[in-house]
RNA sequence: GGGGGCGUAGUUCAGUUGGUUAGAACGCCGGCCUGUCACGCCGGAGGUCGCGGGUUCGAGUCCCGUCGCUCCCGCCA
């Protein structure tokens, strides 16, 4: 009889109780040694489970001998028979027992030094599991989650190329990009005094492909953005990038709806309800206060501008908008200081309500204001609590979506293991930027307009709307996408409009110009972040809990100490002369 | 650039209105135990209380500054 070279395939697979008796080699991590009387145990574990090694000195003296000196994290290689299996004495904390060797050869194929942190730990400070992420990776949420993603990368890159979507890579030393977020700058050694900037998406190149005739295109790209670090913002992201020529709304819903879908059913095992639900911005706006509302909870948003316009009181009557949330729960006064403090910090003045008792009685500073119609109109059940906001119309969007957020989460509105998906669809075309004083896309330049506003967006661009759609999760944006602009007159015209001028334009983007101008099909894709995918799909609030290799909210890696000071012969043969002094950083 | 939180042993934490020699658990080191499995028992080592300054007879504790981490705002077409 051969002794297997490997244990795996007999803990997944064959029944179990076949193997006692039979010689069995494997390899793993020792998870704990103990020593009991003569006899030294050992829990070896690999990514299927912890196996126990019993190693009696009579029997194999010098394996005894060896194990004497290990502690924890050593990598060993253990062979001998199979004498328990024993199910019954499993302990879900410890999985040990389900096989049991009696070892009679050991190696000690690998050692450890006492770790730095303990891998059973929970919260252990994140710069030390950063410092030392190898073993951080070893922790089994870590390993799922990684795992997870790889899994559900692995499904859509099938579903691409089942499609018929082809994987074309486009340059990671590219140009920098007037619009959008900061760029990651790399200096030529070349080209002197020149640099390339890391893509912050692959948009314009994946255009190309179509006006190149690739038909479908897509890839799973990298993307830099220079941007300070949220938990759910990284500076270098995964997207999956696609673009089609004659593109089809229908036909890209449909992909990602039976793609996600077959994510979650092979992944979690849950079933997706497909389509997924659908929603203008206009009315997610007005619902939720949000382009990305969690659709997993009520507590929507209420119109109050009309009913309030000739208010006795002051604030209601003065606002562009007068909005409502009505919040299931007689409010206490120290409950609603501190929804005050976060309505101040999403921009509100302050906050008004009326607390409804268990009585129905009305409590409230602004009731003596407000006239029989007002209070009717705002009149809600006992243990209700009414909040306002008056003020200009996208501010009462932002207090009171907070507001409903945050509330969603402290009233427990919120089903942990639902998963609601929406496309948000018919967003503005632009946005006014106040401080610069002139327009900005809200999508991408590249964007083109809505169908009904190609003829008229210039005389009303904040009306606009365009022909881009995001998909959201249980209120998390994973991505956007749009039919792009095709004509190079129409892309000149948004150019104009976003305040490039036609030297700027040629500079900056005058192959893309070029490019259309040389027959470029109609084209539209999207792109959606596979770490913040991968984030939903674990369950996970932190991106760097995805990414195997993740840096700090400082953008610094404590595992290699990037980005790390260059010598100055580098910089000499660069060209470049430091202006100011590295910044010194504690060991 | 701004705001909140945190910083005490290798790790996770406790530390009273400012008061003796700063504690616990896990980990580490040594010893004991022939079926353990969060093993148990005995013993031991291990601390510039992030750093600097101030108040005080006396500071882990109070004040000021600073550094680091983290969450958020700005920013992220």
């Amino acid at each position: 009889m051969t002794p297997p070279t490997s244990w795996r395939t007999h803990m997944c697979g064959e029944p179990r109780t076949e193997l006692v008796g039979e010689r069995v080699a494997l390899a793993g991590w020792v998870a704990r040694r103990r020593d009991h009387g003569g006899l030294v145990f050992v829990d070896l574990r690999d990514r299927t489970g912890v196996t126990q090694l019993v190693i009696n000195p009579e029997h194999a003296p010098e394996a005894a001998q060896l194990a004497h000196g290990i502690r924890n994290e050593f990598v060993l290689r253990a062979e001998g028979p199979v004498v328990a299996r024993s199910p019954e004495t499993v302990n879900p904390a410890m999985p040990t027992g389900e096989v049991e060797l009696q070892v009679e050869r050991l190696d000690l194929v690998s050692r450890s030094t006492p770790l730095p942190f303990q891998l059973d730990e929970e919260n252990v400070d994140e710069t030390l599991r950063l410092r030392y992420r190898w073993l951080d990776l070893r922790r089994d949420k870590l390993q799922r989650n990684i795992r997870l993603r790889a899994q559900m990368v692995g499904i859509i890159r099938r579903e691409m190329e089942d499609a018929g979507f082809l994987d074309i890579q486009t340059p990671i030393l590219f140009k920098p990009t007037p619009e959008g977020a900061r760029d990651f700058v790399v200096p030529s050694r070349l080209q002197p005094g020149r640099f390339y900037a890391l893509p912050q998406s692959p948009q314009i190149l994946k255009q190309l492909t179509m006006v190149a005739g690739f038909d479908r295109y897509y890839q799973i790209a990298i993307c830099f953005r220079d941007e300070d670090l949220r938990a759910d913002r990284v500076q270098e992201l995964t997207q999956l990038d696609l673009e089609l020529s004659f593109p089809d709304q229908e036909l890209i819903y449909g992909l990602m709806e039976r793609t996600f879908a077959r994510i979650w059913r092979e992944c979690l095992g849950i079933e997706i309800e497909t389509p997924f639900a659908r929603m203008t911005f206009a009315e997610s706006d007005r619902r939720f206060g949000s382009d990305k509302p969690d659709t997993r909870f009520g507590l929507e948003l209420e119109d109050a501008t009309e009913a309030t316009r000739g208010s006795e009181f002051g604030v209601f009557a003065g606002a562009e908008a007068v909005r409502f949330l009505r919040v299931p729960q007689e409010l206490s006064r120290g409950d609603l200081a501190k929804l005050e403090e976060v309505a101040k910090e999403w921009g509100a003045k302050g906050l008004a309500y009326l607390v409804y008792d268990e009585e129905g009685e009305v409590r409230s500073p602004i009731a003596k204001f407000l006239s029989e119609d007002e209070l009717a109109r705002f009149r809600s059940d006992p243990g209700t609590t009414v909040l306002f906001a008056a003020d200009a119309w996208e501010t009462t969007s932002r207090v009171l979506g907070a507001l409903r957020l945050h509330l969603g989460h402290e009233l427990g509105l919120i089903d942990d293991d639902a998963f609601t998906f929406l496309w948000v669809y018919d967003f503005p075309m632009f946005e006014r930027d106040e401080d610069e004083g002139r327009w900005t896309a809200v999508h991408h330049p590249f964007t083109r307009p809505a169908r009904e506003w190609e003829e008229r967006f210039v005389e009303e661009p904040g009306a606009a709307l365009a022909h881009a759609y995001d998909l959201v999760v249980n209120g998390n944006e994973l991505g956007g996408g749009s039919f792009r602009i095709h004509e190079p007159e129409l892309q000149a015209q948004v150019f104009g409009l976003l305040a490039l001028s036609p030297e700027e334009q040629r500079a900056k983007f005058g192959f893309l110009l070029d490019a259309l101008a040389m027959g470029a099909p109609p084209h539209g894709g999207i792109a959606l972040g596979i770490d913040r995918m991968a984030m939903v799909l674990a369950g996970e609030p932190n991106l760097r809990d995805v990414i195997a290799f993740p840096k700090n909210q400082a953008g610094v890696d404590p595992m290699s100490g990037a980005p790390s000071e260059v010598t100055p012969d580098q910089l000499a043969e660069l060209g470049i002369r430091l202006t100011v002094p590295p910044v010194s950083r504690d060991a």
